[in-house]
DNA sequence: GGAGTTCTTGACCGTGCGGTCCACCATAAG
DNA sequence: CTTATGGTGGACCGCACGGTCAAGAACTCC
């Protein structure tokens, strides 16, 4: 019926969110939009709305994959508690290149006070990483390599702020040696020792 | 000699730093700096020179003063140990009216990437602070209150990423009573009971 | 009071921004 | 092939930005 597209619109999310990961959203301008999704402001305006939309969808497109990838880490491992203490190191490995942190940390830290939405999505977000590692938590309690006795999502709270905190010194330029020894100290402390070895 | 200036430097740098701590970098105007701080453009670049350097000169007044608080908010407990569990529950209590984090977090994550002196300045704030952390732990440990086993700048991190993590949440609009219980729950597990109750 | 010096005010400038719009193009249906 | 439809690219717009500058005001010293 008519011309069809000839992007493919999860490909310049994830170019957009790239973009608006190093730069941020103000020093983002849409030239470098224009230039990182290969389209002409036309397009871009067409298929996403204005700049702030754009930035919204590439947001939602980041924390939707952020999550898939929380829920395989946490079930991937045979037993939860290495799951758990995983997840404070990750960090640290950083498999996205350079240490630009977390896209979802940084907007909120840049456009919290400013923009409710993002806001709200921050919070709706963190709310869902909780109950992700709650479950795992308490998966971990179920194999008996945690104490019954503590709550699952206090836990998880405690385990999210360790890691956010991480994440974060990380983006100050703390070395590598001290950021492992650091998050290994906090898992000593936040996750005791196995109750059985097998 | 001379005409005399007839603001105070002390007053204009913490005018500007409020607006930039409210709105961030980019999103803060020269229009906005000369509200807050009743100057006109010229006598701000007499007197600071251009826009970054101005953010630059009330970050490094920001942290100075941060500083000169910790120090202070460590010294003054009577037991150390009660100073450090003090740290973590801090960010609860958001002196500063609403909650917009820390400064210099919202700065790292906003310009991190793209200002080298920015996040040099972030590195130093963050060993300064782990340096004066360090010292009251040491300190509850020569109490007796903390195993002097441990290394007093590892427990130190810890306990600077527990924070930063709980500043970070508080941001996203957790509730109060979710926050002053995790916070309980992270200095529960990162610092252990009196070993005596006097 | 005059001279010299610094501070202040606000008009002014060039630039790059976000956003709009339209002429042109590729495609599918008839 | 024609026509209708939606996609594309870039010219274009108004604006607000950061930054400059010059003229006047306020002060001290002689």
């Amino acid at each position: 019926m008519a011309r069809p597209r000839t992007f493919d619109e999860k490909q310049v999310l994830t170019a957009v969110r790239d973009q608006f990961w190093d730069a941020g959203y103000a020093a983002t301008s849409l030239e470098d939009l224009m230039r990182v999704s290969g389209l002409g402001k036309g397009s871009l305006y067409a298929a996403f709305g204005d700049k702030r939309q754009l930035f919204l969808r590439a947001l939602r497109s980041y924390t939707d994959d952020s999550h898939d990838a929380l829920r395989k880490a946490l079930s991937e491992p045979p037993r939860a508690l290495d799951a758990l203490r995983l997840l404070l190191e990750a960090p640290i490995d950083d498999p996205t290149g350079t240490r630009r942190g977390c896209l979802m940390a940084n907007s909120t830290c840049e456009l919290g006070n400013a923009d409710p939405e993002v806001l709200a999505h921050a919070h709706r977000t963190y709310e869902t990483s909780t109950a992700l590692i709650g479950d795992c938590v308490a998966r971990a309690q179920h194999e008996g390599d945690l104490p019954s006795s503590a709550d699952p999502i206090a836990l998880a709270r405690a385990l999210l702020a360790a890691q956010q905190g991480l994440v974060f010194m990380s983006r100050t330029g703390l070395d590598t040696a001290t950021l492992t020894a650091t998050a290994q100290s906090l898992a000593a402390q936040l996750l005791p020792d196995r109750t059985d070895a097998r």
